[in-house]
DNA sequence: GACAGTGAGACACGAAGTGTCTTATTGTCT
DNA sequence: AGACAATAAGACACTTCGTGTCTCACTGTC
């Protein structure tokens, strides 16, 4: 894992340059300031420069985020209430992550592509990697995979797109939703309910 | 005057773009989008591209910050209740005008220029054009003009470096202040108390 | 005193912005 | 309908800026 200080810091200059200027008008000069480091260092940290930059950027705060989610999961009750938990912060995140509604405003298509095509499989990969450990007392590690990735693919549109039907957001509607969609579909595959 | 329309579509993109770029990365093509003009319209209506437009928008912003101001003033019951709510407007004003905070934070150099170096002139001659008749009831126009002269001076410092003695913001303040250093220097010259 | 890591800066290359121009199109006025 | 003004679109040469790589000098550590 990437621990050294450096590199965090120029992740998190590179973060904050991109919500000050967005994606398209940032330059590796700007973020090497930011960061207070020289561009010889930054290429030496990232060697290939913006994209690998900018990909690194991006898993980190994919971690990130599920690192928090996880934390956030640990309290569930029962399956049910696990799911319930999971799509509700995860929208609850969605939503207030500005750096996210920023890229959105000024940079819809790649931003879009990042959470929808290009982007979706890492997403399934890091979200399957870090819940399915927590379904896996459920039901099997195939169905698990599965599940998650249904899951990420739902809570991904709801944001993007608001029904006027379901608001993952909201606790009745989101256990109204899974208890509708979710289980009935899984339960006959639960090993404990 | 500058009535057209599209003239003013135009400073409107260039403020816009402004605020979300930062003027050191906004180029004519971003403005001209904004706008929905061709760059071909944009150079005729201000020969000379960026420099001459962002002069018309900065002349614009002044214009409208003293028409605001004057329009302040309307009610002032005597002269030193004229020159309170002078500095405490302004002061306002500036400390709320996210446009100018944003510009002070992201290209400080060139911002405080045009607050006390190169600006500072074209500042102190429109508060002039502006105030001036106001304070005409009360002293000779030369006089005036010393006057708006010295409160735009000292409005300005006071809000780029605020002090621990003086808040031009507050009411009692800003009265003592006028009081104490302002109202006796031109007390001699007034015309009616 | 060797050594790894860094900052500063030179360099060639390519991309992007600039300012000017021409041409085609649109809507208006007579 | 035809003349006219204003504009969008795009070609263009030119310049600026960002990029990625490289070298070299400096600094602190073992």
């Amino acid at each position: 894992m990437s621990l050294d200080p450096a590199e965090l810091r120029v992740l998190d200059a590179a973060k904050l340059c991109c919500e000050r200027w967005g994606l398209a008008k940032v330059t590796i000069e700007d973020i090497a300031n930011e960061a207070g480091v020289s561009r010889a260092t930054l290429y030496r940290m990232f060697p290939g420069g913006k994209d690998i930059l900018f990909e690194a950027l991006r898993v980190r705060e994919l971690e990130d985020f599920f690192t928090r989610l996880s934390a956030h999961l640990e309290g569930a009750v029962d399956f049910e209430d696990l799911l319930v938990r999971c799509v509700m912060h995860s929208t609850h995140e969605l939503r207030g992550d500005q750096h996210l509604s920023l890229m959105l405003a000024s940079e819809p298509g790649d931003t879009l592509g990042q959470l929808t095509v290009d982007g979706l499989p890492r997403i399934i990969r890091v979200a399957t990697a870090f819940l399915a450990p927590l379904v896996e007392g459920y039901m099997p590690m195939s169905e698990g995979a599965r599940l998650v990735e249904l899951l990420a693919r739902l809570v991904i549109s709801y944001f993007l797109a608001p029904s006027e039907q379901v608001d993952l957001g909201d606790p009745d509607s989101a256990r109204t939703f899974i208890r509708t969609f979710i289980l009935p579909a899984f339960q006959p595959s639960l090993i404990r309910s």
